[in-house]
DNA sequence: TCGGGGTAATTTGTATACAATTCTGTTCTT
DNA sequence: AAGAACAGAATTGTATACAAATTACCCCGA
């Protein structure tokens, strides 16, 4: 497999493992590459026209994240492709809910001032949700992205940079299990917002344990409506 | 910089690393390796006696994690110590208490027979906990280990292995500052041995939302305790 | 046909060479 | 004397060579 490359050629210092990191993950989170894969250094080297120095980095950061695991199932201990499972489902969420929690009480806490600024965003934000979720047929993209948005802006304008971090590094994973389901979701929509609008006046009011509890609250319940439909379609990545 | 060992001397296969990762930390939580310092891979991979690349492995794994920071403040943007501030505490404490929450959570929800067993070794740490603490002269090495014993327990027994992952991730971090106040908290462990005994109290008796309320309330006042000294003793790492 | 054992091929870990970048200190100009 | 500009040193990013380990394959014997 030798490549035709002049030796030693080192391109300019555009941040590659970043750049290889972020287009795995979205490889594996639209599930273009399958749970269970393994992920051989070289084969991702050659593909993205870099060396496996950057590769190894952008795979060490998707282990750490949870996107890949060393299978540790039957034989082959290499990385592969994390599975989706019910279980990892509701764990995940659990996380997520707690982390978005914080953030709420967090915006619970603020300035009446930058509070109603948040607000006034979330309800745009929940409106154009409803209304997408009522149109003939719903596109899911827009409905999954604006949902995102929802939760995105709490943890951004209330977080500290630690929980930002956290956050962006854990929610994206919830992301595999709810683009894989939410065709199957999109009848909860009103619910869901509905939820939403609790939690706006909760942050509102300025009442953090009430906003904290909101969150929890739709999380709970996404990560119940998500684990029933696993179940009836079943897991994927485990066979 | 030239060693004296035969090139390409390529030693047995244990992890690395890892273990590079773990004496780095080590100098980081007990704070020999100062806030603020700077992070020179050549450096490193001399003192350990091994090449740049696992070192890089360690560094990457560090920052993730949070104990490194690319320092934006002046010049210098290449990776240091991060620094130890007021606010970075609570942040840091608020999500350890609600990872933990969120163990306790679950711990309350097993069934009965596992619960015993937990209650049983949660109330032994405890117990000693408190004999330490009356001690005439409290070994805080043993105090801190305790207490640590204690929280742990819970996410070990009652976490899925990404709550395991991720609360194995961010709690050492608070121990960096646990490690630098110990001294001046050793007055208020009583309080704490009491906030130990209602998480255990929750368990035992099922209750999902007291267990959680229960750990909470144990790590704010932690965190609060802890602000109040680091307001009283000043921040370390800036100046 | 099935299983064991050994060899070849794959793949990852480590070291190192080199390139690109950043940092430091000095000199030159005004 | 202050600041700009440059030369050299230091440091990190990338590629690559080689070694150790793992996996795959094939052949042989029961």
């Amino acid at each position: 497999m030798t490549t035709k490359k002049v030796s030693g050629r080192t391109g300019p210092r555009t941040d590659r493992p970043k750049q290889v990191y972020e287009q795995l993950r979205e490889l594996i989170v639209t599930g273009r590459l399958a749970p269970g894969s393994r992920l051989v250094e070289t084969d991702i080297a050659t593909r993205f026209a870099v060396s496996r120095t950057p590769v190894r980095g952008a795979l060490q950061r998707l282990q750490q994240e949870g996107y890949i695991v060393d299978s540790p199932s039957m034989r082959q201990s290499r990385p592969t492709v994390a599975p989706l499972t019910g279980e990892d489902a509701r764990e995940l969420f659990d996380i997520v809910a707690q982390l978005e929690a914080l953030a709420a009480f967090n915006a619970a806490e603020l300035p009446a001032a930058r509070r109603q600024v948040l607000v006034r965003e979330l309800t745009q934000i929940n409106t154009d949700f409803r209304k997408a979720a009522q149109a003939p047929r719903p596109d899911h993209n827009r409905l999954w992205d604006l949902d995102e948005r929802f939760h995105e802006r709490c943890v951004a304008v209330a977080g500290g940079p630690r929980l930002q971090l956290l956050h962006g590094s854990v929610k994206p994973q919830a992301e595999r299990y709810e683009r894989l389901y939410v065709s199957y979701l999109a009848g909860e929509i009103a619910t869901s917002a509905a939820e939403h609008e609790k939690i706006i006046e909760a942050i509102g009011a300025g009442d953090t344990g009430a906003a904290k509890t909101a969150v929890e609250r739709n999380w709970h319940n996404a990560a119940e409506r998500l684990g029933r439909v696993i179940e009836r379609v079943g897991d994927r990545g485990r066979w």
